[in-house]
This record gives structure tokens, C-alpha cells and sequence, in this order.
DNA sequence: TTGTAAGCGTTATCAA
DNA sequence: TTGATAACGCTTACAA
């Protein structure tokens, strides 16, 4: 069967103009064309100038960043590399991350580790191999050869959320402890007594260590001056609801007559500690007082809303990218660590006594 | 304050091997390396093809794709222009379509319009710059420049969810027609019949036209054969959450009787309808019916869970990458559209009378 | 102040 | 079958 064909490849345009066309439309060399973009205040006779300007205008011309990459070594290319683009954290990092690229000038190159953190090295190479100019991770750091890479590359990394091991590299992140702390004073002010950290499976990611390490000193800490302050922790993995289920049961029979409270790691973690109370058939904030980590949009409308802590998710994108800015600069420093607070945001979650089932904030 | 020095700087190490490094090291021309990597096959003798592999895997060497998007203009680059990297639907392209690039050897550049329409050309230039290879674009079209000059730059082009007005390009999409009929046909079944239809402000989107139209033509269709069947349309605004509410009393008071539901045209809106329904106290199922594009994981934990229509998000970030990969590979057919049909999932906020308020799905 | 020419790392053409 | 050599589009000594 006969196909009409397409026009795209047909109508194939004048090929985009090169510094060569404008230095013959022009009537100068390439190298005065080549001044004119880039020296620009330095050295001009007025006339020629005006005569490239009107060239490069007419032609429509930019000059083209691969050339130039070729030639100086420097791209204007940002590598990014996240674990997971599901997580909206990533993505959160991603559009701060993008937003000041741009304004810089600067393009990212995407890399998504789809979780496979085996990756990550090729990743960083991939990128390498583009010139990246420099590297924003947001990974597990599991991949050693990754970090080594990186530096070897003698290119300024910034780390968002999730440290690397021996890498020497500017970091960006939530302060968990403080965060922690924030959420567990919480649910001990409005009454809980016997506490539960969930967590996903720790495996070494620097973030939910801290977190997990943070709830444990809290308690510690706490329980001399809190009678019945008991705390645990436990692991939730995503095909395991069941484990969940006993945890949460265990926890509440633990309790005996003192209020139960739960603090969840994150929004996924939040999500299946819902998913358990409805199959058990419990009430947030009487049943189990729960505070989560991340605040996202639905946080509001779930039971009597989600008392969450919220995370300056735009921020630690936005300053991860200037970290590396700052560096592309030139900036000299040894590693930053920048930590942001979390904010409390309470709602009906953490209320002993829940009054209304909708309650939005 | 003196500082100590970084080592970043201090460590560069001894830069990416280049195929001359190789040819020497091998004793051969760059010429052969080069064959060597390029035309596999062809050409070869087994001693000096040995002798290249060795050099090659001792250096480590790469090729720059630098080099050689500049000799052949091909960059082996994808670029992808999003209208806003916030919502969970471009995101869900991008993940699609990062993990089919990337299957295929292909990067992406990323370029997030942050809703300013505006800006889609100078993503396409800056873009069409790094010699990327062809369009993945998830925009509005408003900027009529854009479109012709991704045309004119004869680089293949997939639009996803978002038809451009006179563009020849490839397109991805839900059924919205059918999708919304799912969903009508859904409310109406469930005993509903004065429905309102929810969407963003249209302003020419194709998707949220298309979803519009299609309401109405299943009112139009479906009213003869339902005795009462009533169906209005409403835009809604992020910030004015008052003109809902009443859009919501007014339809309550319309429907009298009989019973009132709602669709709404994405999870943004589906979050204002639930905002709303707060505010006004309204439970959902027995006091609105409601029927909410994109399912998303909150939806079933909110009230007696959301009944949605789910779009097969990642098949069209798959399917977008594909169509543009076969397009690359030289594929010359007229522009096809590609439509997926949604899926209902059925939950509690259709049932007229809700027995519990937790029900997960 | 401007032009000439070399070279960034490849690939492709042409001889050998 | 292999090796010079000339581009690709740009920047930058160096020369004029």
C-alpha cells in the first residue's frame, strides 16, 4: 500500500547559519564575528561592529554550544542524576534544580536511575562524556566507583538528601534530626506515649539513617522526663502490608492504655500506614496519632488530615543548583553542608480526640 | 580567613583519553580507531583490530559525543519540553520517555516551561542548539513560533497529551472522548443525574477541550434515553475557591431529588472538588458522586476513596520515546495518532450511599 | 583593531 | 586494508 509521504524531512531548511556565514555577510573574518559575541566590550571599531551585528541579526544566528564545547571544554550542560523520578522529592529537586540551571544559562541533562543504583556510574560516565560542566546526585552513593568518578572528573558534584560515603562534595538536605525531633515532640505534647518510627528499609541511605538515629536519641533523651515514653522502630517494605498490620497491632496492645503515635519517614511510607488503618479499621489521631514526613497536596483531604512535616522541597533544589553555580564560578570552599528546617504542619492526625472527619487546613 | 584549599581542582586527572591517545597507543591511525568503532564489521585485520581493542580498553577510551554531534550532527540527544515539571502527568511522560531513550542510547535535555507558554520557542531554540535529534513536547502549542520552527528545523516531532494547532507531528494521547463517556456512562449507571463537568480553564488546550466537548455530547446523546439527565460545565480557578463552592451548592440545588455528581477533569481539580467538599460538609458519594481523571495513589484513601479513570501514563511516555525513535531510524509515514484508552476504577465516591468511610481499594 | 591559522575530537574522502 | 588529510563550527594565539 502506497503511503504519501511526510514533508518533514522534505522541507529541510538553509541549515542553521555558522559564524562563517555571518563573516562573509558580514565582509569580516570569523574571528572578528567571534569577538563580537564574546569579548564584547573589549576591542571594536563601531562600524564593524554594527555591520556583524546586522549579520548575526539577519541570519538569525547562535553560535552553536557543541562547537564551543569542543573547543573550551565547557558546555553549559548540568548532568542530574536522581534515583527515582517517581519520587517526588526527585522531582522536586529536578524543578529547582531546572528552574536555576535556566536562569544561569545552563541546560540539564537528565539521568534516571529508575532505583537501580548499580547504575550510577554509568550514569556519571554518560554524562561525563557530554561534558557536563558539573553534577547534581541525588542517589544512594551505593555505587562506589561512582563518587570516585566524579571527583577523578574534577567536576563539583552537589549531593541533595542522600550523602555519599568518602565524597568530598557540597551537600544540600532537610535537617532530620531537627525534623525528626519536631515531629516526635509533637505527638509527645499532644499526649502519645508509645511511639513508632517507620521507615523504609534503611540499607545505608544517609537520610534514613539519620532519621532512624534522630528517633532513637529523641527517645532516649526524652523518656527520663516522660513517664511511659516508649519508642520502636520498624521497617516497611512495599510488598509487606501484612508486617505493617502486626506492627501496628503490636504496637497498640503495647500501649495498653496510653495513646499510640507513628511517625512515617516519608509520603510513601505515610501512604501505606493509611492503607493499614483502613484495612484494621482504625481512626487517625484516636486510634493512632500519626505524623508524617513530606507534605504533599492530598495531606489535607486524607481522614482528618495528615499532620505532616513539610519539607523546603523547592528550596534544596534551587540551592543545590547555585551550590554548583557558585562552584562552576570558581568558588573555592571546602564542602558545604547546607541544612534546611522542616515545618510542622499540624492537623487532625495528631489529635487525640479527632472531632470532624473532614477538616481541611 | 585563609581557607584550605579543595582538592577538586587540585586532583584533575589525566583527561578523557581522545582517539588519538588510542591510535598512538596502538600504533595505528586515528582513521583505524575510528573504523574500528564505527564500521564494526567492515573492514578489519585481525591483528590490528586486536591491537585497537587493547589500546581502547587500557585508556578506557570513550568517543566524545561532542565530536562527533559536530561531525556528523548527530547528538544522540533527546529533548523534551514540558509545560510544568510539577504535574505528576509530565512527569509520568518523562519517565517514560527517559527510560526509552535511554534503552535506546539516547539522552535527554530537559527544558520545563513552568507554564509560561511563552518561553516554548526558546526551549526549541536552545534545544534545537545542542543538536538534540528530535521533540518530545508536552505544551500548549500557544507559541505559534514553535511549532514552525521544530518544522523547520526538520527534526521529528511527538506531541503527547497536547495537540498543537496545525502541526504535522506525531501524537500520544489519551482517549479523552471515550475516557470521559467511562466516566459519565459510570455516574449515570450509579443513579446520577444532574452532572457537572470540572476542568481548568480551557483556553484552547486541546486535552481539556476535547474532554469538555465530550461531556456535552454524552449529555446530548444520553438525555433523550434518561428522563432527568442534566449536565452544566464548570471552570475552575486555583484561587477562587468560593465560585466552586457555589458552582457545587447551585448544582445541589438544581438536581432537587434527584442525585448530584461531579467529574472532574484532572487531579488538580479533583483536589479542589474534595477542598470544596470539605468546606461545605458534603459527604462524598451520598451528597456529590464524584468521578476524577488521573487515578493517583492517594485516591483511594481519601473519604470513602475516589473513583477514577486512570490514564495509562506510562505507556504514553513510552509510546511518545518510541514513536520518536522509529522516527529517527528513518521511519517516513504520514503523523499518526496514538490513543489509549483510560480505565475506570471504580470506589466509594460513586456510591450513592457510602457505607464506611475508610475503603481502600 | 583586525585577519590568519591552528586546533578541539571526530568522521569521511581519497590515495596508497 | 590502512593512513594522510580535510572538514564539522568554534575560539584564540599570533601576526599584521
Amino acid at each position: 500500500m502506497p503511503l504519501p509521504k511526510t514533508q518533514p524531512s522534505t522541507s529541510r531548511s538553509p541549515a542553521r547559519a555558522t559564524i562563517a556565514d555571518v563573516a562573509r555577510e558580514a565582509g569580516v573574518s570569523k574571528a572578528t564575528v567571534s569577538r563580537f559575541l564574546n569579548h564584547r566590550e573589549t576591542l571594536l571599531t563601531p562600524d564593524i561592529a554594527a555591520r556583524v551585528e546586522v549579520a548575526v541579526a539577519a541570519l538569525a544566528y547562535s553560535p552553536s554550544p557543541m562547537a564551543r564545547a569542543l573547543k573550551r571544554g565547557r558546555s553549559r550542560l548540568i548532568g542530574l542524576v536522581v534515583a527515582d523520578v517517581t519520587n517526588p522529592f526527585s522531582v522536586a529537586v529536578l524543578r529547582g534544580a531546572e528552574k536555576a540551571c535556566q536562569q544561569a544559562g545552563y541546560l540539564l541533562m537528565l539521568f534516571n536511575l529508575g532505583n537501580d543504583s548499580q547504575r550510577e556510574c554509568e550514569a556519571i560516565q554518560a554524562l561525563a562524556a557530554y561534558q557536563v560542566e558539573g553534577f547534581i546526585l541525588n542517589t544512594l552513593g551505593r555505587d562506589a566507583g561512582a563518587a570516585a568518578d566524579a571527583a577523578r572528573l574534577g567536576k563539583p558534584v552537589v549531593l541533595v538528601d542522600r550523602r555519599h560515603h568518602n565524597m568530598q562534595a557540597d551537600f544540600v538536605s532537610l535537617d532530620n534530626a531537627g525534623a525528626v525531633q519536631l515531629g516526635a515532640r509533637h505527638l509527645v505534647d499532644a499526649g502519645y506515649r508509645e511511639l513508632l518510627f517507620v521507615s523504609e528499609p534503611i540499607r545505608n541511605v544517609s537520610s534514613r539513617m539519620e532519621r532512624d538515629a534522630a528517633f532513637r536519641s529523641f527517645i532516649g533523651d526524652a523518656a527520663p522526663e516522660l513517664p511511659g515514653l516508649q519508642g520502636r522502630t520498624f521497617e516497611s517494605t512495599e510488598d509487606n502490608g501484612d508486617a505493617l498490620d502486626n506492627a501496628l497491632r503490636d504496637q497498640r496492645q503495647r500501649a495498653g492504655g496510653r495513646l499510640a503515635g507513628l511517625i512515617s519517614s516519608n509520603a510513601v511510607v505515610t501512604l501505606r500506614v493509611v492503607a493499614s488503618l483502613a484495612r484494621l479499621g482504625w481512626q487517625l489521631g484516636t486510634d493512632l496519632g500519626l505524623v508524617g514526613f513530606d507534605d504533599t497536596e492530598w495531606s489535607p483531604f486524607i481522614g482528618p488530615g495528615l499532620t505532616t512535616i513539610a519539607q523546603p522541597t523547592d528550596e534544596l533544589g534551587r540551592l543545590a543548583a547555585n551550590c554548583l553555580m557558585e562552584r562552576l564560578q570558581g568558588l573555592d570552599l571546602p564542602p558545604r553542608q547546607i541544612l534546611l528546617s522542616g515545618r510542622l504542619l499540624p492537623r487532625g492526625s495528631s489529635v487525640p480526640a479527632s472531632p470532624a472527619i473532614f477538616s481541611a487546613t
